[in-house]
DNA sequence: TCTGGGGTCCTGATGCTT
DNA sequence: TCTGAAGCATCAGGACCC
């Protein structure tokens, strides 16, 4: 950094709602609020997903395993998760981000980065976009806070946001950047996880100032791409840009049983539920998917995974669920196995450029087709679905589009 | 009572092709 | 025809994030 360098050269706000499952729940049932709720399922191998902030106090927080939480927080009220609530809830606030700007990066249901680069004039100073921010949210949420932080690189905002939760704005021009990460422990660095931290520990690493001052060369060969990464991070340097919404490269599907199990013939009902579950959501979405990987966890928590390409692109149950029982057959593991899981993979629009044209019936189907045709211009775009004349003639629809979800 | 589910990214081993 | 090297693709595993 130099000191020439301008404060503002990006400005990357990076906005994340404060205990979101939990903030909703006592949102929506009064009667919750002020009590500490542990969100999540209130079973031996569940975990909790959220703690409200009463509840934090006794040390509780996200992935955590349940049965532990409940014995450091006794009072605290498990209530299991809504989540389309909070995909409802998350629609809102992403609406809200894009009238701020037309750049807004979604990592969750909970949190975004926005580029709000050169609207200064429109918005006003760092500041303010941040406490407009943060007020357009409660305002439209009807009583949600989130945490902002704003800075000119997305790893600064993003750890800005989390430095003084719940319901805070934290801003770090350029120019002080480096300086503000350095006594931060280098377990805030994006990317560094438990086993990270320790090695990074082990080399005498202790803070995001110590990994700025390293030789770059040496952390890269002592961390490989997360040397060189971790380097720049710690030297407040991230070019990445503010991406718009990203296609999903996997979508997949994995349960953790109520007790293990050793036998395929114990597998194979939830490697069917997995298939369909998946080419349920492979449809919606009007893709399909070249491979498939079906997923073991062994007992002691070890995980093994086989896949293989198929030869069609396919969005059929069926196809996948044959697939994933040669790979289980291929597997000499005999277990215990705590988990099952298949994941579908090389995914790719359905595109066959076909015409499907939408026919109501003189029935029930045809109301059903009223909502159904917003639906999918609302998900496709005007650009793919096209209306043809009124509810009542014959409707087309252009594009790779899939109507199962009709049955639903 | 014993550690989720949705994903992404990286790395090393292995096999195929040139 | 055989062999080795290089480059690439695929696979499996692991770490990480929210």
């Amino acid at each position: 950094m130099t000191a020439a360098e301008p404060d503002w050269p990006r400005t990357i706000v990076h906005a994340d709602m404060d205990a979101f499952y939990a903030a909703i729940e006592q949102l929506d049932d009064p009667t919750l609020r002020g009590r500490p709720l542990l969100i999540g399922p209130d079973s031996p191998r569940g975990v909790v997903l959220t703690a409200s902030y009463e509840a934090r106090p006794f040390g509780v927080g996200s992935a955590m395993p349940m049965w532990r939480a409940r014995q450091r927080c006794p009072e605290a009220l498990i209530v299991p998760p809504h989540f389309e609530r909070y995909q409802e809830v998350s629609k809102i606030i992403m609406g809200v981000f894009g009238t701020f700007s037309p750049r807004v990066e979604a990592l969750s249901l909970d949190e975004a980065f926005l580029d709000m680069s050169g609207s200064e004039r429109l918005f006003g100073s760092p500041q303010v976009i941040g406490q407009r921010i943060k007020d357009a949210v409660f305002a439209a949420t009807r009583g949600l806070t989130a945490s902002v932080g704003i800075s000119a690189t997305r790893y600064v905002a993003k750890v800005a946001s989390g430095f003084s939760k719940p319901d805070g704005l934290t801003i770090v021009p350029q120019r002080a950047a480096r300086a503000w990460l350095a006594p931060l422990s280098v377990a805030t660095l994006w990317g560094a996880g438990a086993k990270t931290v320790a090695q990074l520990e082990a080399l005498g690493l202790l803070t995001i100032g110590q990994v700025a001052a390293a030789d770059p060369q040496w952390l890269m060969r002592e961390l490989g791409k997360l040397g060189r990464r971790f380097h720049d991070l710690a030297n407040a340097i991230d070019a990445r840009a503010v991406q718009g919404s990203r296609s999903a490269g996997s979508v997949g599907w994995e349960r953790t049983l109520s007790s293990d199990v050793r036998t395929r013939r114990e597998l194979e009902p939830h490697l069917r539920a997995a298939a369909d579950a998946i080419a349920h959501r492979l449809r919606y979405r009007a893709i399909t998917a070249q491979g498939v990987r079906i997923k073991l966890k062994r007992a002691d928590f070890r995980a093994l995974t086989r896949q293989c390409a198929l030869a069609e692109p396919t969005d059929v149950g069926a196809t996948m669920f044959d697939r994933a029982i040669e790979l289980l057959a291929a597997v000499t593991d005999t277990g215990p196995f705590r988990l099952v899981g298949l994941a579908a993979f090389d995914l790719g629009a359905k595109g066959d450029g076909r015409q499907l044209h939408l026919v109501p019936a003189a029935d029930t189907r045809s109301r059903r087709l009223e909502v159904a045709i917003d639906e999918l211009v609302e998900r496709f775009g005007s650009g793919v679905v096209q209306r043809a004349g009124d509810l009542r003639r014959d409707h087309v629809v252009r594009g790779p589009v899939n109507l199962d979800f009709l049955d639903d």
